[in-house]
DNA sequence: CAGTTATATAACTAATAGTTTATATAAAAT
DNA sequence: ATTTTATATAAACTATTAGTTATATAACTG
């Protein structure tokens, strides 16, 4: 789900792989020369990225290819809807509320 | 910029915390009685979500009110626009490439 | 002014997560 | 069969971060 998603995306090597992958599948040594980082790591973030469900593998060889998978980043996409009504329109409920909360006080106000 | 928005979206409480301000402007009190959890922590997170800048505060009387912020959300919307070409169409590069593997080794292969 | 309300901050603890080094595994090449 | 290539995994270490408790601050209330 999408905290999982953040999560992994939230790393900043794993945002890079996640970048290098974008230009499509990639093998494991690929990526190692791409972040210039040790092959462990590129592994084990790999596999974080893995579980978290961003990425699946197909072995040829003693090569694993990581490719992206479509359905975290759609299901970003989908989450943002909620957000996309914070631009564009006008969205100064702000100005409004704090205008009711100054009233608030000003009911029950000495001066 | 990106890599701060994700970073500050990747704590569980902090998702909710911007989930319930999608709602409009809470106060930080509002906030604790939402998520259950304490003032302090709450705070905490605030602060967090304000460096990264996903939220602005607004002081009323002793009350800070906190709202979202467009800016990171319109950028995670941009930065997604990469990754729209993943789905809906084909976007099946993967079957060529493992083709292309494979035909690499079949080349000098014994068999 | 004394008390209350709302929030922030500091000190600390506990848990989590990133990184390195060394080693294991499995397929391919010689 | 031995060596090489490609990748994964485990152990140990370090750093970062979430959460708690106690306290400070600042504005309002009576």
């Amino acid at each position: 789900m999408m905290q999982a998603t953040l999560k992994a995306l939230s790393e900043p090597n794993r945002l890079r792989i996640v970048d290098v992958l974008i230009d499509g599948p990639h093998s494991v040594g690929e990526i190692v020369i791409e972040l210039e980082i040790s092959q462990p790591l590129v592994s084990k973030h790999l596999s974080i990225l893995s579980e978290a469900g961003l990425v699946e593998v197909h072995q040829v060889a003693q090569k694993r290819i990581y490719t992206l998978r479509a359905k975290p980043f759609k299901e970003m996409d989908s989450w943002l809807v909620s957000y996309r009504r914070l631009w564009g329109e006008k969205f100064n409920r702000l100005d409004k509320l704090l205008e009711e909360e100054k009233n608030k006080l000003e009911g029950g106000t000495k001066k």
